[in-house]
DNA sequence: CGTTAGGTTGAAAAGCATCAACCCGTGTGG
DNA sequence: CCACACGGGTTGATGCTTTTCAACCTAACG
């Protein structure tokens, strides 16, 4: 049908492994959204009667505190799927989500998730395979935010998020700082200190452009945390 | 059959959700062990070929860094379950398990778990949704680790573990101060501090007793940080 | 008894947050 | 076309939080 929606579904870690009978019952139900930067898909505590694969841009997933505070949970891209826990378990959201840059979202009914679950039990295997991954990066998360500290986690994102360009190791940054330094678990000045500090480390920042010039020093910073002295 | 593993399979998530079909086909391949404070129940990146239920007592699931530092993942509970995530996609334990107190387990040859999930789409449904409900405690880790102080870590953790006894509300701690501190994220010797400064929260800690004296005083706390001021 | 493991305490230093000022590119309205 | 305001980002000064290192305590154990 769409073409877009092929494609998509190409990238998707979920309906890319489901069967054709599952994504033919799944894809005709399948809406697309656009979004603007600072959107909002959903909020916290509303009826999940629906659940999202991301197509392109980046959104995040967070709580607010009372006092305004948000506390940034998880940042999805393109392929990532969000709100299948609790479309699945007909529940609230457990966070807003929010396009932190412009995005096209692809839109499931909760209900439709769940006959397909419920029809096809090879989708409820590949859903649970990839809720075991979604897991993996929380426990790698968990694991950054005890052992290393701010400048360790800097690096260590950057070094993800680097691409080859020409020769040269560029990064650019998926979305605005003060994202990012929620993300890390850190406040937005600790951020800007930190990438300064990692001038001596083999990273370039310029105005909008960050380049890795010198990978195998910043590599070194990254496992030194975590090097022997036994 | 034997007795300890159908009352153990009511306190388990996923055991005591199974379809009795389920349960038949599991459990005869069950097998008890026992194990002492400090024993390794299995080893990062040795295969998983089993998966395990936890019946009493602590296990705690680490990552070693080569300069010797434990990073803890996880401290898992009775009724928890581990290893079902590498066992169910036949790949090598993402760390290292050991019980913190003395600790008796039910071991699934991770064949079988396979099996069961293959042959009953019920089942793979139980552990999807168990799934999401372990990824929903890792989000709440998450965001405790980036939102809050480690005072407040703490004073949660002790409101989490208070048990009412005889009009008191004491807190016993379920194993050694280290493996509670590594949990938290902070140095043993910030523990330490912090359970004394919590003093002035309604806490009181004597030598291995801790009594939570004042309920409000510390929900307070726990709230400050949480707490308006528009 | 001496030893050891787990825990506490103190002093000093590092790390990070906070608050305020400031910079700069962008967009807007006079 | 300019003045201005605004959001995102940076910088500096300051203080709180947490770590680090060392010393010390104490209960448990051989």
């Amino acid at each position: 049908m769409k073409p877009d929606f092929s494609a998509a579904a190409e990238r998707c870690p979920v309906i890319s492994r489901a069967t054709a009978g599952s994504r033919e019952r799944l894809m005709p139900h399948a809406r697309l959204r656009d979004f603007a930067r600072g959107d909002m898909l959903y909020s916290h505590d509303t009826p999940a009667d629906r659940c999202h694969v991301l197509l392109s841009g980046w959104v995040k997933l967070f709580r607010v505190r009372p006092n305004g505070d948000e506390a940034l949970i998880r940042i999805q891209k393109s392929g990532d799927t969000f709100g299948i826990e609790e479309a699945m378990r007909d529940e609230p959201y457990r966070h807003h989500a929010c396009a932190v840059t412009p995005s096209r979202v692809l839109v499931l009914p909760a209900r439709v998730l769940r006959e397909t679950v419920a029809g096809d039990p090879e989708f409820a295997k590949v859903l649970l395979l990839h809720s075991f991954e979604v897991a993996d990066g929380l426990h790698d998360h968990i694991e950054s935010l005890k052992a290393h500290k701010a400048i360790e986690r800097l690096a260590h994102f950057l070094r993800d998020h680097a691409t080859r360009h020409e020769g040269r190791i560029m990064v650019t940054l998926p979305y605005d700082k003060t994202t990012v330094a929620a993300y890390l678990g850190m406040q937005p000045e600790s951020l800007s200190r930190a990438l300064s500090r990692l001038a001596q480390h083999g990273v370039r920042a310029t105005k909008d452009q960050i380049e890795i010039t010198d990978f195998d020093a910043l590599d070194a910073l990254i496992e030194q945390s975590t090097e022997g002295q036994d």
